[in-house]
DNA sequence: GACGGGTTCCATG
DNA sequence: CTCAACAATGGAACCCGTCC
């Protein structure tokens, strides 16, 4: 029998992060390049150095090569390094090999990202001792098997799962029990809490919140009142290490857009209308091409001064027509260009709302 | 008020 | 004289109109 009496055994939550994963995953490709700078790049085409980094091994890194940063500045940065374009599509492979291993140690795992998943040991452990030692040996497996490095954070939540795996790299495993929580986070920079980016870390830093320490000693309401109800809430709690949030081991996806880079700026509908319709279709047949009609689509385009721009559009039944479809965006599109002195640098499309597939006959019924 | 639609902003990698 | 991705996704604030 449970008795309501006792608590709930507390999780046993790992974090793992791929070292440098994409770099990483082409330096395997190319052994002969075993020691040297790998920078793999985002190339937009709009000449041959242009487009930005996307991720850079530690030897880059130690020059001060970062992901974001423009090419031609990583290329003068680390001009040894070789310069490679990404290959999504092999380092998701990749990925999905490397942590479906996870299930030999976790009942349920998230993968959070391409190079990153949430485990819960909890059940599969007979204690946190043997947890770690499972997580060690699998991250040497990793190293073995794949040659590639991962870090590993090992605590109660994902939270503080998440800020272990990254406080020792690269090859870290950082354990965090419970009663150590709070002196692990209070030192840490707020940037450290995931959801804190440069401009919350800007409000907070005008509020003279610079470590997670200064935070806890913020009131509830204070906290709230600057940063809104939920934000508020989870700045609180995050200070304090509590994270109740569980894993979400089949996260459906909600909307799919693909934006890219003119290769001109463009100042007229006529200059984008054959890039916007091809790639229009090819996003139609990502989607409801393969039975994942939607309801709602959505353009978006950023101008050369990098000002942001955005139309969307929702319907009450999907839409089940591709011509449709691309008219609808053209028409969207259409209202970029009211301004003619905007110059459009990049442009998207989105298309979200999936639902199941109408029950209509289709013409080829009848 | 609740709810839905739409836009913008922020965050992550 | 110069750069700034996306084979991107998701959450939330906020504004506004409508309905009850």
């Amino acid at each position: 029998m449970t008795g309501s009496l006792v608590p709930a055994r507390s999780r046993l939550i790992a974090h793992i992060d791929m070292n440098a994963f994409f770099a990483s995953v082409e330096q395997t490709l190319h052994p002969e390049w075993k020691n040297e700078p790998i920078v793999v790049c985002v190339f937009s085409g709009r000449s041959p150095s242009a487009g930005v980094v996307s991720s850079a091994t530690y030897d880059a890194r130690l020059l001060g090569v970062r992901a974001g940063m423009p090419i031609v500045q990583a290329q003068s940065l680390c001009p040894q390094a070789h310069f490679l374009p990404v290959q999504h599509e092999k380092y998701a492979e990749i990925s999905e090999q490397i942590f479906t291993r996870l299930y030999a140690l976790a009942n349920v795992v998230e993968m959070a990202s391409i190079d990153e998943a949430y485990a819960d040991v909890s059940t599969k452990s007979r204690s946190l001792d043997d947890a770690a030692q499972k997580l060690r040996l699998f991250q040497l497996e990793i190293k073995k098997d794949f040659g590639l490095g991962c870090s590993i954070g090992l605590s109660c939540n994902k939270l503080v799962a998440k800020i272990a795996s990254d406080f020792q790299k690269p090859n870290g495993f950082t354990l965090v029990v419970r009663e150590n929580i709070q002196s692990f986070l209070d030192p840490l920079p707020v940037s450290k809490l995931m959801g804190v980016g440069p401009q919350t870390e800007s409000v907070l830093r005008e509020m003279n919140i610079h470590s997670i320490a200064d935070l806890r000693v913020q009131s509830l309401s204070d906290l709230i009142k600057r940063f809104g109800q939920a934000r508020g809430q989870w700045l609180f709690a995050s200070s304090r290490g509590i994270d109740e949030s569980p894993l979400q081991p089949e996260r459906e996806q909600k909307q799919h857009s693909r934006m890219w880079t003119l290769v001109h700026d463009a100042s007229s509908w006529e200059e984008i209308v054959h890039v916007v319709r091809t790639h229009a279709d090819d996003l139609w047949n990502e989607t409801a091409g393969k039975g994942n009609f939607f309801t709602q689509i959505g353009v978006s385009g950023i101008t050369s001064q990098q000002g942001t721009f955005s139309k969307s559009k929702s319907f009450t039944v999907p839409l089940v027509v591709s011509e449709q479809f691309v008219g609808e965006i053209e028409s969207l599109f259409q209202l970029f260009f009211e301004n003619p002195l905007l110059r459009w640098r990049r442009i998207g499309i989105r298309v979200s709302g999936f639902a199941s597939p109408p029950k209509q006959k289709r013409l080829g019924d009848f």
